[in-house]
DNA sequence: CGAATTTAGGAAAACGTTTACCCTATTATG
DNA sequence: CATAATAGGGTAAACGTTTTCCTAAATTCG
């Protein structure tokens, strides 16, 4: 009936298949305090000689210190969620795999998370998000919802992405680009190049992006004095850009006087918009000019035909983490570029 | 000089902005013990009522698990990790779309990663896994390394996806399809549809999945009689596959006899292909018949000019929690199919 | 040379959980 | 009715860190 408790020795690691910090302190007869130290280079707290005792025992053990016993005593930890609101989008899964790249350089670990736009999933990755003590929180189109609402007045880690924050916010990091600037670039080289009606294809507006861009590009015909024909298709239950694009597309043909040249507020909607005039009206494709937004790189492989804004997503990675780590609240916007159709550049 | 402990009272939650099992406990007149019961519902420990209290005490505060208490005591976490070689390549990025929908349906959440085929990279990643006891690995085209083989001997939580593991495992789980299969049925259907001379472009053969399609196809050509003009080429640095299919159609093309029927060992291969054909040989755009593997949903929009076989990514994501969750180790193989090019159905 | 400061490092508390162990009151069993 | 089993719940240990005290030795300063 011995009640000694058994003492973690050594050995123990080879059993758990986990090596703590005090089994490392025991291997450099040092105390748990002086090992921590020297992982963590706090100055002044140990001497040369003890430093290459304790690393050699880190070494021999390969010890790494415990996230979970880390973060508890510390109420942190290296966890950024990047909550995307559509990972199938091709856009969005860019952000994501740029934004990963310059959070593991600047020593975070990504945790990504699909609200599929809905505000209940979002609310829930929020508490989860929480109780994991995150770091930072990116919102790659965020929705209107009760926790990001609660969440609103010590908002210094959060980060909207191309979707501005549909509550008010008190300290609000955003990062995307110029939208307006760019349709009105949009819109000058379509008059240019174009002499006949303009059209507009996009989908939901609660997006402050596509918001920025439909209203952007309207104005900007306004001053230039074209008149445009604009086509907006809801996206309800399961309707993605494309199928946007594709009716859109249809709806503009129906009309009267179709336009000769057709805004489409991301390149999937023109994707959409493009097979349509492909499956009704072939002769249409090399007259009809479509012009996109986003420019993926896949662009030039499979939709040479394609006119548009390119967005720099591979920078996104590197302005998230910026924001992310800056005292002050800010606004990003980084440089967008207009790019002729690849298959226009070789006529 | 008192050194009476400072208890942590109800309003230090407003303060902290987080609150803790013991202020549940204090709300609601019971232990931390008794909160944690109910919330872990273990039976025969708490009457309905103090159930009731303490569901409203957690309610009224908004209480949440904190993750680093609890994992740090159980040992576990409910983190999976996917270790993703490439997250540029779409295929990729719509598995670990697919994965995050199951695993938070399974209660896990996601930790995403980019390895970017670096065995470094890839260690690193084992490693800060390791340290999040994260319950489970997801290997999304696993390269050799050495923190791979070290985990080689209890390697019951892992599951590899696409690409068999390079070392040999315990205890491997397997997700994918039967690539020998599929590109067997590539084979029949290619000699049933032309008469000339069959390609082949593909990239690294390190990977099982391209290595099995690569073989599965030559050897399926053997047995049918036709000669294949093979075109491999090495994916040095940065040299994605769409790279890869450009450069080998113009090696094919370059053939004294160039082939009439070309299969491409990825989607991305055969864009690349395409665009050679169609910036060179704008001719042999309607005679070539181009076969791909994946078939993105994207397929039908942007390259209805491509046959090929339809990998079902989206179902992937059940298939990895299935993996994760089975005692005892299995491959499984989902179902591929063969899909003919979207203009073609049509003429 | 005495006093003040710095260096080096140990002991122990605290972070928020879960759970083994204990106790009491009630219910079931013979 | 005596006893065994069970329901209900509290106490405290344990998980692996970081960090606050504390102390002793070494160094610097006047």
């Amino acid at each position: 009936m011995s009640t000694v408790p058994l003492r973690t020795t050594a050995s123990s690691s080879e059993a758990k298949g986990t090596v703590s910090i005090a089994e490392v302190a025991a291997r450099a007869n040092v105390s748990i305090a002086t090992v921590s130290r020297v992982l963590n280079g706090v100055s002044n707290k140990f001497s040369p000689a003890t430093r290459q005792t304790v690393m050699e025992a880190v070494e021999a053990l390969g010890y790494r210190p415990t996230v979970a016993g880390r973060s508890l005593r510390s109420g942190q930890s290296r966890l950024v969620a990047v909550l995307a609101s559509n990972l199938g989008n091709p856009s969005m899964a860019a952000i994501a795999a740029a934004a990963e790249v310059a959070l593991r350089k600047a020593g975070y670990v990504m945790v990504l998370c699909d609200t599929h736009d809905q505000p209940k999933l979002q609310d829930e990755y929020l508490l989860e998000m929480g109780s994991h003590y995150a770091r930072g929180l990116v919102l790659l189109g965020a929705v209107d919802s009760p926790q990001l609402a609660r969440l609103a007045h010590r908002s210094g880690h959060m980060v909207f992405v191309n979707r501005r924050s549909p509550v008010p916010l008190s300290d609000a990091r955003y990062v995307g680009i110029d939208n307006v600037a760019a349709v009105k670039t949009v819109a000058h080289w379509m008059a240019g190049h174009c002499t006949g009606k303009f059209g507009l294809i996009h989908g939901d507006v609660r997006s402050s992006a596509t918001r920025e861009r439909v209203d952007g590009f309207l104005r900007s015909c306004r001053e230039l004095g074209r008149p445009v024909a604009r086509s907006y298709i809801r996206s309800s239950d399961g309707l993605s850009h494309l199928d946007t694009g594709l009716a859109g597309m249809r709806a503009l043909m129906a009309l009267k006087q179709p336009p000769s040249a057709v805004f489409c507020t991301s390149d999937l909607i023109a994707y959409g918009a493009y097979r349509h005039l492909r499956e009704q009206h072939p002769a249409l494709l090399d007259r009809l000019i479509l012009v996109g937004f986003d420019h993926s790189p896949l662009n030039n492989w499979i939709a040479p035909w394609l006119h548009g804004v390119r967005v720099p997503y591979a920078e996104y990675g590197d302005a998230i983490v910026q924001a992310l780590q800056s005292k002050l609240p800010q606004d990003i916007l980084l440089p967008y570029q207009w790019v002729n159709a690849a298959s226009a550049a070789q006529t």
